[in-house]
DNA sequence: TCATTAACACGGG
DNA sequence: CCCGTGTTAATGA
């Protein structure tokens, strides 16, 4: 388990931190589509990803979605982090993307790391930053994109995580993470086939010419 | 003007 | 048949 906590978090943390954790996490694999946090749910555990994909989005109260940012492996949750100082409970929900395995680190030493590592300390300011960032870049893309361009944003998006031009999702999937209706996608799936710029098949969009 | 909702037809698995 | 897709008509913001 060492060499995979080092593989992804080697150049990161210093070696005293990285044998810490090998000691104390524990390993968890989900499969994809699988839960890992829901709304309102206290935390117990923060996870460091180390394989696979993790879709992080905000629900309103009628269950309704719309999708924040992905995690991939060597990040973490900045909501946990939050949540795990505190006793606050999450404010947001994350579904496995695809197959992934996490580290999950107790809380307390989670806290207690803070003040130990000075690796561990700029790795949670680090990671608050950025998804801060990507938070910041999803409102800009609600507040003022129109959803021909956030759609092209998600696209890209999509593809940079799956590293594969070919995603596969369908138009309905996509309605929902950008809160949006199946017939939208549709209709500017279709435009943007037509310019060129992607081939439509079912179930998969092939990104031709996105930039 | 543009999104949403409902409805329908088409076609592949 | 079921599901994903493409399209249209009506309605509303």
């Amino acid at each position: 388990m060492l060499e995979e906590i080092k593989r992804n978090y080697g150049h990161i943390f210093e070696e005293d931190l990285l044998q810490e954790i090998n000691d104390i996490a524990t390993i968890k694999t989900v499969n994809a589509g699988d839960e890992l946090i829901r709304t309102g749910q206290y935390l117990s555990a923060m996870p460091l990803l180390i394989d696979g994909v993790i879709k992080v989005m905000r629900e309103d109260e009628d269950g309704f979605e719309l999708m924040l940012y992905y995690l991939e492996k060597g990040e973490t949750c900045a909501m946990t982090l939050s949540c795990c100082t505190g006793s606050a409970v999450s404010e947001i929900r994350a579904i496995a993307e695809t197959e992934s395995s996490l580290l999950m680190i107790p809380i307390e030493k989670m806290e207690e790391w803070l003040g130990k590592y000075k690796s561990w300390r700029n790795f949670i300011f680090d990671s608050y930053h950025e998804r801060l960032m990507e938070v910041m870049a999803t409102i800009d893309n609600i507040a003022f994109k129109k959803m021909d361009e956030r759609l092209i944003e998600y696209l890209k998006n999509k593809s940079k995580y799956y590293n594969d031009s070919e995603i596969k999702v369908t138009h309905q999937d996509i309605a929902f993470d950008l809160h949006t209706s199946r017939v939208v996608v549709s209709r500017l799936l279709k435009q943007l086939e037509k310019t060129n710029r992607i081939k439509l098949n079912r179930n998969s969009i092939k990104l031709i010419d996105i930039d």
